[in-house]
DNA sequence: GATGAATGAGTGTTCATTCAT
DNA sequence: AATGAATGAACACTCATTCAT
């Protein structure tokens, strides 16, 4: 894992708002040399170009993203109750990323950059794993239905985060959300609660 | 409804591949001129501004999304078989318009430029409609769960199609799927039929 | 002389105003125009180019500065009441003239363009001619000074007025002078009075 | 007051010549570039545009016009020694400014920009009450005639100058210099005695 | 190790003019 | 006789990056 100093993190962080914010192409290097209050030539300088330091920002924060979810699994829950925390874990944690959730959404329907995504195809993967392992539980059990396909599961969850997300001030005129608080509130309990029933439905009752 | 000529179509067609795949701020109009075989200048010419041009391509894009829905629902079929039809005519028309989609998240998705969406909320909404009053007809039949949060579900069926479309080319690989017309295909049958079996599931069993 | 239409005459008052208010260069025939309320192409095809519509411009402006002062010195009046005369008159014409005095001054001053500007120096000349006939009289009669420059006279006279017209601003500020009534009267009355004392203490005291 | 190094030095001189030579819209940027030998982006980056070039070198040029004045008016003179000195000196700066006063007759008949032009106001305030004072000291020892609009009197002095500068080709022609160090000596000897005699006819003789 | 100065390439846009009709 | 459509060239400016220090 690489290390980054102090100002390298913080031309990191005002890098990925401002990726959010105004897309990648949209973002000069100028403007992150400003807004972290570092010299223009310092982003050449520590990450080599700017393509460079969109990658080592996709590093960052998906080495965050790693496997705290194994240990609830020791856990002895119903394989419904271990859904339902899945579901909960996953939006909770889009929903910390959304920023880099929004520029990889971005970056990778672009042809433009080829950037290295192994790091993040690795966590899609191991998310995956861990789905599977507990719908195979839910199915030897007999609670959860055959035939469920699985890799279409977390497009649903991620999706309908992102959807919304993408749309905010489109959800916010709808559901009458009127402060961040409130849209805050609103992804972690009913849009969560949302998604848990509907992948609940699916899973046990869908034929 | 504005009408445009031949090659400011050109124009447009050109600008909307060009706009999804690499993104506004990173299409330039000499890239747009180049592809569509016309002068640079013409950009400006006929539509003012790179930026009016994006703002002609919505309207463009969007004045096709029209009420091609309505006459499906004189028909006399269940509110399920409603469910089925309209979930699979939205995902038929994303899926035919995904470039448009894809611009649109992520313009909708930065605080960069100001352009006129109501067009695209309209649809939005009108959308929502529809499927509110077939929801409110099978709960009316009880068929239907009552207390379905509809503004809901388009992100499901919407936000898990554009999750699998950004995503392209790891879906690509995990599902499998070596041709173009192989993904095609997946879209239109495996993904709608997942799709309609999970909203149904949620519909008609969730509480 | 060369007859214009009255398309051709409504565009070169119209190119008169806005060559003084922004300058040759910093005037399009784009705006020309549109002002004009013709089609772009028309400078071009009466005129036959930018260069040539203000050189049109210049001939058919300097064409009416004609030799009107003649008559003047038939009457049998004192050479300084002549001087006098001829001081009001000038004035009085570079002030109707003004915006085309403005643009001469400007284009005389840039070695841009290359444009014939016979007429005009013709036009000079001819003052020149007159302002000395009268100069020599009034020598002759012993009432003026002997030793005059007369090629320095015009400059005094026109060069004041074009330099308060140039600082408008600062010597409406400076003089008090509230509206354009109050400027045009100032030209008139004060400026012109002045520059008649100035001149006539110059060529009856000055030795 | 703000330092600029040499290079910008070099670009505002040649920035200076090509304004007064070609007008400020009829110089580009390029023009400038070239003739300076530096980078085109040089000019954004030194000055921040071409518009803030120009506000800079007025500013540049105009602090130069400082207040050399009041020492000759610690000398024990009499008035008309001082008016000829003051008339002596106004058209040496004017010509030793010509380029600068060139661009700002043209800049100020326009309205197209807004440049701060306090500095300059400045220094017309400060020549005016200088002369002001100095008539007012003629008016005591009654050597000077009352009643004399002080106001009107740079007009003269500067407005010869650059009526004459203006249609210098003119006058080359007419006054039958050959060499610019005939202009040179013409507008330093012949103008300069002509203005001093005229505003001293005016002074001391006209009621 | 860090940075101010500098730059070539590229940006979107406007220009005066031409040409087919 | 008159013009809408079109364009190559030029415009001012910004870009990411380099390099001497």
């Amino acid at each position: 894992m690489i290390e980054f100093n102090e100002k390298q993190i913080e031309i990191l962080q005002v890098a990925e708002q401002l990726f959010a914010d105004e897309g990648f192409d949209g973002t000069s290097v100028r403007d992150i040399a400003k807004n972290a209050q570092v010299n223009v030539a310092m982003i050449s300088y520590y990450f080599g170009s700017k393509e460079k330091l969109l990658e080592a920002l996709v590093v960052y924060r998906i080495s965050d993203m790693g496997l705290q979810l194994e240990h609830l699994f020791q856990e002895s829950i119903s394989p419904i109750e271990k859904i339902d925390k899945i579901i909960a874990f996953y939006i909770q944690r889009i929903n910390s990323n959304r920023c880099m959730y929004q520029i990889l959404h971005y970056e990778l329907s672009t042809k433009k950059r080829e950037i290295n995504y192994e790091a993040f195809t690795a966590v899609k993967n191991n998310n995956l794993k861990l789905l599977q392992s507990i719908i195979k539980e839910g199915q030897d059990q007999g609670v959860f239905q055959p035939n469920i396909n699985v890799a279409l599961l977390p497009p649903i969850i991620i999706g309908s985060f992102i959807h919304i997300h993408m749309n905010k001030s489109y959800y916010l005129d709808l559901l009458n959300l009127k402060t961040e608080a409130d849209y805050e509130q609103y992804i972690t309990n009913d849009l969560t609660s949302h998604v848990q029933k509907t992948i609940k439905a699916l899973l046990v009752y869908a034929n």
